[in-house]
DNA sequence: ATAAGGGCACCGC
DNA sequence: CGCGGTGCCCTTA
């Protein structure tokens, strides 16, 4: 799947994301096989995101919170909440469950 | 529980 | 072509 530039290859693993799933920045950076924190760079790419089919609004922290969002944080857990995710207080309730690994 | 530091890819100057 | 600023973060003290 890397085909172009970092960027672009967090996009495609956003997209392959299901609906009613999320992953971690974390893990996405891992999935991409680079060391170090390239979360950071991971959170650049969504937060520049030009695609808006690319369901970033998925991509949650590793500590099971909801994270930013550049559309605002309410946009983000309104759109998880569309999908059927339990969240409290910025917090995913379910995300053990629904926690997706591209592994 | 809160505070601060750290190191990656992209873009503009 | 090189350098610094930027960012939906993570880990440790």
């Amino acid at each position: 799947m890397k085909k172009g530039t970092f960027f672009e290859d967090v996009y495609s693993l956003c997209k392959k994301i299901p609906k009613g799933r999320v992953t971690t920045y974390k893990e996405i950076g891992r999935k991409l096989g680079r060391k170090g924190q390239v979360y950071r760079a991971v959170g650049v790419a969504l937060n520049r995101n030009p695609y808006k089919s690319v369901p970033c609004h998925r991509v949650v922290l590793s500590n099971g919170r909801v994270g930013g969002f550049a559309r605002g944080v309410a946009a983000k857990i309104k759109l998880l909440k569309s999908e059927g995710l339990l969240i409290r207080k910025d917090k995913i309730v379910d995300f053990d469950e629904k926690f997706f690994s591209f592994e």
